[in-house]
DNA sequence: AGTATAACCTGTCTGC
DNA sequence: TGCAGACAGGTTATAC
């Protein structure tokens, strides 16, 4: 379930909790987590590694341990804390502190993958724009909107632009006043620039927000310590079908885009 | 090259 | 209370 927002979250809190120490052990109880190498090879080449840093590249959270980065992606429902749940697939045993990954539906990914030359390695080659990096330009934006694909379907497409999910591709849409299904390539140049800005500022302000928790189900996105995020009390139009647009009073509609649901105002976002 | 569909899993919620 | 069906933040293999 976790977008962008959610994963930022997570990867400050490991690094406030973990980073700088030394692994002691992993261990992994889920076969299927593990995308490319067995479990000894990555006990042989992570235990007694010292984590540098906690990185993140699109969804995906990177413990970056010199040499060798573990690739985790959370999928629909992973995430981390530091205690034993009642679906932890993984444990990683530092100096000073475990963490526990615990995913209930089993969609988690980890891929070992070599620092040096880090991006021409799956999962990370060919990965699109990083929405709140310094190349996100309004030049490069405006670049992948040369095509006549429905404008929901290419802010999900992570080869083009990464972090952005189904939650937050609403809310940016709903913000920069375009219709979900619009071609893209005919989304003016003022509405263009209105969507690259509100990409940014509705990632940061989740972020500020911790992230988005859903409800209280089993999987639901939770942070290190098991809080709920925030911003879910900010959505404009997710989740709120059939109720007043805040803009307008127009009544959030529901339909489904790119085989996901998709929330819009059908006044504020006209076709 | 695009788009749709099913699949990967488990859990929750709704309606009959 | 039970039970079938729909739905869920993501991605990918396969078939048009």
């Amino acid at each position: 379930m976790p977008e962008l927002p959610e994963v930022e979250t997570i990867r400050r809190d490991l690094e406030a909790a973990v980073a700088g120490q030394r692994l002691n052990a992993i261990e992994v109880c889920e076969p299927r987590l593990l995308q490319n190498c067995t479990l000894s090879e990555l006990q042989r080449h992570l235990q007694g590694q010292r984590l540098r840093a906690m990185e993140r590249r699109g969804k995906f959270l990177i413990f970056n341990f010199g040499q060798r980065l573990a690739v985790v992606h959370l999928r629909m429902s992973g995430w981390f804390s530091l205690e034993p749940g009642t679906h932890t697939r993984m444990v990683m045993r530092f100096e000073r502190q475990a963490v526990y990954f615990d995913d209930v539906r089993r969609f988690g990914t980890l891929h070992l993958v070599p620092n040096q030359g880090r991006q021409d390695h799956p999962p990370l080659r060919g990965l699109g724009l990083e929405p709140l990096g310094a190349e996100f330009t309004f030049e490069r934006f405006g670049a992948l909107f040369e095509f006549p694909r429905e404008v929901k379907r290419l802010l999900l497409d992570q080869g083009k632009l990464v972090g952005v999910g189904n939650i937050y591709a609403c809310e940016a849409l709903h913000q920069a006043k375009v219709h979900p299904q619009t071609p893209a390539c005919r989304i003016g140049l003022r509405k263009l620039r209105a969507l690259h800005q509100a990409v940014k500022d509705i990632l940061q302000r989740a972020i500020d927000a911790h992230g988005s928790t859903l409800g209280d189900a089993v999987g639901d996105y939770r942070t290190l310590d098991g809080a709920q995020g925030g911003f879910q009390d900010c959505f404009a139009v997710y989740g709120r079908a059939g109720r007043p647009c805040l803009a307008c009073g127009t009544s959030i509609r529901r339909s489904v885009v790119a085989q996901r649901s998709t929330f819009h105002c059908p006044r504020c976002q006209r076709r």
